[in-house]
DNA sequence: TTGCGGATTAGACTCATTCTAACTGAGTTA
DNA sequence: TAACTCAGTTAGAATGAGTCTAATCCGCAA
């Protein structure tokens, strides 16, 4: 079910939009809102399908726009596991995601700086990182462990 | 230049192919061919395009099922970044994918088997994984690091 | 109350990839 | 030699995630 944001989130949002000079929308709420509540990493679609329920006359497109300008604000991560539709996911700590080959279902995977570490020490002197992306692909009997 | 395939090259996709039922076809040995000659990450079109200065009537459809069935026998990777075209990669090698933030070029990172050990042991009890996705996205200032 | 500009909307468009149905050709089998 | 078979190939249609476009909306300032 689709709770409304806690204030802690809802001033979250608004500080991000405004320091990149965005506005506050309701669209903007709901989709943020859809996101927080269930830390699945839904496809544009489901995001679509469960912002609706609170706001019918929400458009696809809009959401693209959202999810576009929260990724641009740091607000949300993009998720892409080979040219799948690509997910969101609100988790900022660092992370690795884990992806269950039978269920589809995407789990994060807390990333130690030491990894971060020893992995940015096998770059060749000449190259210089920002984003590293770690994907694992097979099978967890684990229950759920998403953060929410 | 496309050059022929060397005999060994020759035997290491006969091998796998037979390996695995399929058959050694002039239209496999084109799209091998060309994925050996420039070990850059070519696209589907692109191996496409160098492809038909060798063979003419070759189709785009025939270059995804050549590529899907050396993906399938080991033969060569996929290799996706967000959500740009798959490009193929015929290092077998465990290594990591660098793409350059400007140039688009895709370089190979060898990947040394501690750091394949550090990554695995982030993952919980219950979670089992096959393939590990690593890429880093960036600046590269070095000169050319592909291996052929 | 009018004008401005960012946000939203519906629907058209793009383009990588997949699907489909017809065709080819090498290797049987009759 | 002719018919059969079956994987592989082919052209073009279909799919579907994502992007673009042009119209509209709406809060705010002049």
């Amino acid at each position: 079910m689709i709770r409304n944001l806690t204030e802690h989130d809802k001033e979250h949002l608004q500080e991000a939009l405004i320091k990149s000079g965005q506005k506050v929308t309701p669209q903007r709420e709901a989709v943020f809102t859809v996101l927080l509540a269930e830390r699945d990493h839904p496809t544009v679609d489901e995001v679509f399908n469960r912002a609706r329920e609170v706001m019918p006359g929400l458009s696809l497109a809009t959401v693209y726009n959202c999810l576009e300008t929260f990724v641009g604000c740091g607000l949300v991560r993009q998720v892409n596991h080979e040219r799948e539709s690509t997910r969101y996911c609100p988790n900022l700590a660092p992370h690795a995601h884990f992806r269950d080959k039978e269920t589809g279902q995407v789990h994060d995977i807390e990333l130690p700086p030491e990894v971060m570490k020893s992995l940015r020490s096998i770059l060749p002197p000449g190259f210089d990182s920002e984003v590293i992306e770690i994907s694992f692909l097979g099978r967890a009997q684990a229950k759920d462990t998403h953060s929410n």
